[in-house]
DNA sequence: TTGAAAGCGCTACCAG
DNA sequence: CTGGTAGCGCTTTCAA
């Protein structure tokens, strides 16, 4: 009575098979109707719960996935993890996390706790995959692994994700459309794929309307806010300093447009600013950020169903872009006079 | 070759015995050394990983602890979360991760996987515990399971926090010292305990500076932004309108401090505002907000190390209150002249 | 529809 | 120090 009761405890005391009791709790197998509730009865009156090792050992799955995010300090993430996680519960699966900080030894772990049977599956948010260089892929696009937001290079995993690319070049063509004409981009990492694709696509608004894009107006940042602040300050003495800087991220936005008011500018008044990622409170800034905002929960909920079908053995998932969107808020105004 | 080996193909292998290979590799047990580096080779060249469930099976633990949070959407977890996966990983866990949503039915799900074996452990962020009303508590004290922010009213689980009454007080001091006497305060979601202590803190201090405590100053908040903007506007509307806000939360300093501005207001010129958590770019705000901080990933790391002394039986851990610092930054200035 | 029995892969006990 | 061996608790054939 005070133990823990197992599969074969309910069973004698039924006077049943274990095998039945099994049956009837996980519900697969016809079971008899009588059988069946006194069975269900029973397991609720000794407060039966299935060990999980047990099941897992011979099932062979744990009915986990693991998420592993390059870093698990950065809000950017809550909501993917959200939606992961919610769509995760709904089919029954629970959610490990990994933090892999960015180090090739520290995600080749998680690749192990696949192997060794930690997690069914898995959901990558980081740009690399170790052992790429050996030309590994094969070997690993025979796991269930699915790539979110990131892309690896190389790799023919199954991913969603967004047009970096498109999302950017609207984001310019705003700029663009508000008159701005000196127009200064501070990129991601370089060249990780995702910074080069952001990076691609102001360029390229800015060749289609055939604006010059001095390469001085490219300053190379790495997502962070302070980095972000002095490369604003390099912008803004330059001898024709921008009026519009497009930067590959919120954080780095957030910089800007703080270097920017350290030094007496208006925003948007003097320089508008654009922002990337439309991170949990973006819009409370002031004045709130202009900024490209992404479908996170979804993009984490779409991962998830998508590792489902990878895990049932589906046919290799067909990438996925998700749309995203342009919030046009306070940090973007028509381009000053100039004269 | 091509099969996921066992323990026993490698025995088999090398002519010695299962049980000897599995002392050797988990490091337990003396085995000779030239035996020792022999399996460990075979193992290497084998690409042996041992299968995790019949691991758990065997040994009864799971290796991995629940981390279970009111919300994961909320930047305020991040650090904590952070503290956690650390601590973990360095103790050999993987962090599982809850997400109640303020939903007593999930959180005692949780519970249960705590029974079912899935996790070893639990670090709760919630404020509440399933089946708390029927005095359940000792069946759960018996569980392992660390408190770490919040407080669980009624139950003796070991626990780390901060000083909430403490750490309120000390911010609404500043606020006196600066020469306000005008100070209100947008709360959280009383009569959460969180809640109560830092509105209790305010009210002590401005009791023992002898200032008054008109109704009016305590506005009831839910630690989100829209709603401290409304209350903020009602604040300004008052006969005597505040000259510094203290807020339960960052995020409603965030919209009290949106508010102030929409109305023209500088702060801190004329109304000064103190936030709570020190949330990531708190300090990227313009004005960089003054708050309270608390040492996240500490508690964290402080929650897992308790966690792994409960689940080590040790006897049963004091409960350790961490210390905040108040940031004082852009947002607070001197009472602005009332006449 | 049910029961018997064979493991899943590992660890830990008990002998030697 | 090493080997034999008995399970951990569950699911899942195979027969009845």
């Amino acid at each position: 009575m005070n133990e823990r009761p197992k599969i074969k405890d309910i069973a004698l005391r039924l006077g049943v098979s274990p095998a039945t009791v099994s049956r009837a709790l996980s519900g697969t197998g016809l079971v008899a109707e009588p059988t069946l509730s006194r069975i269900r009865e029973a397991a609720r009156a000794l407060n039966y719960r299935p060990n999980v090792s047990a099941r897992n050992l011979r099932t062979r799955r744990s009915m986990s996935v693991l998420m592993v995010v390059r870093d698990i300090g950065n809000p950017f993430y809550l909501e993917v993890m959200k939606g992961v996680e919610q769509a995760a519960r709904e089919a029954g699966y629970s959610v490990l996390m990994g933090n892999s900080e960015n180090d090739p030894d520290r995600e080749a772990e998680y690749f192990d706790m696949l192997r060794d049977g930690h997690a069914d599956g898995m959901i990558l948010m980081t740009g690399k995959l170790p052992g790429q260089a050996e030309g590994d892929d094969t070997g690993l696009a025979a796991l269930p692994v699915v790539v979110a937001l990131e892309t690896i290079e190389g790799s023919d995993l199954p991913h969603v994700q967004i047009d970096n690319f498109a999302a950017a070049r609207d984001a310019v063509r705003h700029l663009i459309g508000l008159g701005h004409t000196r127009i200064a981009h501070i990129t991601g990492p370089l060249p990780e794929v995702m910074s080069t694709l952001r990076r691609d696509g102001w360029r390229a608004a800015l060749a289609e309307a055939g604006l010059p894009v001095p390469p001085q107006y490219e300053q190379r940042g790495d997502y962070l806010l302070r980095t972000a602040q002095v490369l604003c300050g390099s912008l803004c003495e330059l001898p024709q300093p921008p009026t519009a800087i497009f930067c590959a991220n919120d954080e780095m936005a957030y910089g800007v447009v703080h270097e920017l008011r350290r030094r007496g500018l208006d925003v948007p008044g003097h320089v508008s600013v654009v922002g990337f990622d439309d991170i949990y409170l973006s819009e409370a800034m002031f004045p709130p950020l202009t900024t490209v905002s992404q479908p996170r929960a979804e993009i984490g909920r779409a991962a998830m169903s998508m590792l489902l079908g990878v895990m049932d053995g589906d046919t290799p998932a067909a990438p996925l872009v998700m749309p995203t969107e342009l919030k046009i808020r306070g940090t973007t105004g028509p381009a000053p006079n100039l004269h």
